[in-house]
DNA sequence: TTGAATTACGAAAACGATTAAGTGAGAAAA
DNA sequence: TTTTCTCACTTAATCGTTTTCGTAATTCAA
């Protein structure tokens, strides 16, 4: 930190008016005079002065800073594609808004350890913004119940605010699609069973095919973590090993259909004329490379900036902000990755 | 915020001592008794206690904060997948040190404008960490002028500590390697000139060719931005059409190198049959989908720590920490992208 | 001309924490 | 016994702001 701050007294002096004329004058209130204001501003400038947000946050019990709490079940933390994009658009709205963006410390090994809320208090956050977390967490519970303002992302609670993604139209519109390309024998690596998310896929495809009068083995639906390449190769290649082995495998996400990729490729065989494979996320990479994935697209910059939105709405209005959960829907895209049968 | 803070007057009170005496035996004073503290502190968890980190702040000028500024050309921001794993594994260490990560506002659009400078101070930052951004920018070379502990990544500054990544080294291993399975006739996409980053590794390309005693056309040489894959793209393409063209191409990173990737399949080619592809960084999807890519792996965990590590000690002791650059190897990864000619 | 209203400012307390300096009691040293 | 230390606290100032409540001077209404 700089040696010693320029502070309102400082100006004070300069000016020859009281602290609190200072004050006043930089907040723009109604009791100063235009001359009074103009003049102190300038002398403000000239020396340098900056308003010291400790002080500030000290006195007025707002520190315009959120706090955003990640964590996944591989510890992705920034590196995860899908979070980060959410946060990075999150971060963006609430920049626009005057919020800062601190991270509520993942890290449970650490000396100085705190618990989610602790940190939140300590910090002073205005606001919390809670994403992809196991949501069954004790400390997460304590900092939902808390009365922090908070908004979630991808798992929903009935008396909180947040933000979902419409995982049940997305895999119905996936699926729809790919039965439309002529695939009946349709298999599905689901992520981790215990998030929200998973859940919510999991049904809505089974619905899914339900309404298109589509049956499957049971040996057709099985699990694999999100995002993990290796882990989808190995279920994929028992999926291939099967006496009837389907015609289209659905991935917990993009970066794990590419662990289908590979275990197509290393079979022999190719995308889609062989087997074929969806996605979920739309990640820039997924898009972009041959055979460019079919997948469904997350709206990832509505959902960070719907949030950030949102969370300042409740901050700046705890009462008066209506509590729901907003679904944004992800869009098809076709890709390649789906061959016609 | 929540309505109001437990305070150390609170305690206090509940303990019949002074606010100094509760101050004291919560961080561990020599000149408070055993008892004494093991009650105040006692007391402090039955209430609810938690430090005020403005309070502190304002009273101790350190706000065991530290600032993040990163901008790039893309204004990729959180999404870019080196940088997101740098910070990543800064944000780990600085947190298990105590220490908070912040945003510097990178945005210039929005309301309340401040400058990088201004921003820090504010915030009152014990140090800041400045990654990859345009290092030329007045804004930038201010803060990084200023009192306050700084550490660059990926670009050097004379007076400050700065950690880079040994482009020079990279680039050497990887033309060499290339140059080991046959090649000669060798083409470098370079990003953008003006980085400090763009201007090693070019001379390491020239250098090492030279003593490879290799010779390739001007042509062979273009630049295309980072992170981009339809530039890249682009620029594969008219490589290719050129009369003589190259049996190996070098991309900015791997990213843009699956622009190559594209353009090659594009034109019923295969790689690395037809023509090799190198990129640059080592993401995670580089490493795992086929074909591997030929790429150098960057040690960004490293770097990332390495940046933490030095900025904490700045911190900590600000005239006694050395001043220096601290370059950090990659390694190369073979892959399957360059083929044996 | 007089009382009321308005304008422009100042004094002071408060937010929560830290810390230098002071204090009184008992223990140790002389 | 007197003096000197230690020990275990307390007092009070301070960090930089904000904000409530005054208050003096000026303007306005009647």
């Amino acid at each position: 930190m700089a040696k010693r701050m320029v502070s309102l007294k400082d100006i004070s002096k300069a000016c020859g008016v009281s602290i609190a004329t200072v004050s006043k004058a930089l907040n723009d209130h109604s009791d100063i005079s235009k001359e009074t204001k103009e003049r102190i501003r300038a002398v403000a400038d000239e020396l340098g002065y900056h308003p010291n947000a400790a002080a500030q946050a000290l006195k007025t019990n707002r520190s315009n800073n959120i706090g955003v709490l990640f964590v996944d079940e591989a510890n992705s933390g920034l590196t995860h594609d899908y979070f980060s994009h959410v946060l990075d658009s999150f971060k963006k709205k609430a920049e626009q808004e005057g919020f800062d963006i601190t991270f509520i410390n993942a890290d449970k090994t650490r000396t100085n350890n705190m618990s989610y809320l602790s940190h939140a208090i300590y910090r002073g956050f205005d606001g919390v913004v809670i994403a992809c977390v196991e949501f069954a967490d004790s400390e997460v519970t304590e900092l939902i119940n808390s009365n922090i303002p908070v908004v979630t992302i991808d798992h929903s609670f009935y008396n909180r605010i947040s933000i979902v993604s419409d995982n049940i139209k997305g895999i119905r519109d996936l699926v729809t699609y790919i039965y439309e390309q002529g695939h009946r024998k349709i298999a599905y690596i689901h992520g981790s069973e215990d998030t929200a998310v998973t859940q919510s896929r999991l049904s809505s495809f089974y619905k899914t095919l339900q309404e298109l009068d589509v049956n499957i083995p049971d040996e057709y639906v099985v699990s694999a973590p999100y995002r993990n390449i290796e882990k989808s190769l190995e279920v994929t290649n028992k999926l291939l090993d099967l006496p009837d082995p389907p015609t289209c495998i659905l991935y917990p996400d993009d970066f794990a259909a590419f662990g289908g990729y590979n275990a197509i490729r290393m079979r022999g065989m190719t995308v889609p004329n062989d087997v074929s494979v969806a996605g979920y996320d739309g990640i820039e990479i997924a898009r972009r490379i041959s055979p460019v994935m079919t997948t469904i697209v997350q709206d990832t910059d509505k959902i960070g900036r719907t949030a950030a939105t949102k969370l300042i709405d409740l901050i700046n209005n705890p009462k008066g902000t209506l509590i729901e959960q907003i679904v944004i829907e992800g869009t098809l895209q076709p890709g390649e990755s789906v061959g016609k049968i």
